[in-house]
DNA sequence: TCTGGATGTTTCACTTTCTGAAGTAATGTT
DNA sequence: AACATTACTTCAGAAAGTGAAACATCCAGA
């Protein structure tokens, strides 16, 4: 059995990182679909309900989501069809929309928050602290992606 | 200046680890684009020719990037036209072709890996010792992956 | 050897997703 | 008041992904 596209190889260890995280997050993805929870059909519709903990704007959103502003409304579009999401204006700034999760919505985020765990604890076979640790060196890598404006430029 | 998209979550660490995993592959692979490797336009061009380092059956292709067989041909066109492989018959199994990297490939490859790695050490500030774990973390990742059978089944 | 079923790949039409230009409306700046 | 900027939407075209059908080859059994 001949695993890894990677097996006999001496890549710098920054690139075989980047093909590996590269792989999970596919690999959970494409799980995903196979799940009850298919019909947000895509991977933006649902990380858009991730990070909608609170409620943001739209051009946050784009921002977060490293996404041009015409998607992020094709996706709150569908998201409010499926009545996750409402959208209302921003009383400070009357041309943004503010979106919000519904109680459905905050309902299904649980549930995919969830639902992803379990995947990556089924495909990783990682230990808990082996969990911790990847955690940490990712959010350290997100921080840093975010400060460094790149690819998220001027997020504030 | 707010960063993380996450930042005052008690996500769980299953889930902070696939979402940091998106969110770098997602950043270098939207870099890459402004770079002067970007005629291989799209990202499943560029990691063919990473796991060409010896030459591949179709097939075998196809079940590494976890991609169906008509897409592997389109972007195997592609690559070709380009002059990056060749493609032959294999003479054991006359049905299917086997793939190889032409010297020109090869140097495109060599400089994807090097230019990869490099946007991986500016995105993220780690340091040798955490990149060196994170590859380890994420080697065990993507082989538990594969061994899982998922998403690449019977990979043999 | 013949036959039928499985396998490896390609083609093609279709659907979904992404992209970017143009438009609308509100804001801020002078 | 005029003009540039910002926030978002619309729409049409480009790109990418999907799946059924076709074709050649292989393989196993009669």
């Amino acid at each position: 059995m001949k695993n890894s596209p990677f097996e006999d190889l001496d890549l710098p260890p920054e690139f075989i990182s980047l093909v590996g995280a590269t792989i999970l997050s596919h690999a959970i993805q494409k799980n995903y679909e196979t799940s009850e929870l298919a019909h947000c059909t895509n991977k933006h519709q649902k990380m858009m309900l991730v990070i909608l903990q609170h409620p943001r704007r739209m051009g946050e959103l784009a921002k977060l989501l490293n996404m041009l502003p015409s998607s992020v409304t094709a996706i709150a579009d569908v998201l409010e069809d499926l009545r996750f999401v409402s959208r209302e204006r921003d009383p400070n700034d009357r041309r943004a929309w503010i979106v919000t999760l519904t109680d459905e919505g905050a309902d299904m985020r649980q549930k995919l928050i969830a639902e992803a765990s379990m995947r990556f604890r089924e495909l990783t076979n990682l230990n808990a602290d082996e969990i911790q640790e990847l955690a940490r060196l990712l959010t350290k890598t997100t921080d840093n992606i975010s400060v460094a404006g790149f690819p998220n430029e001027a997020l504030e």
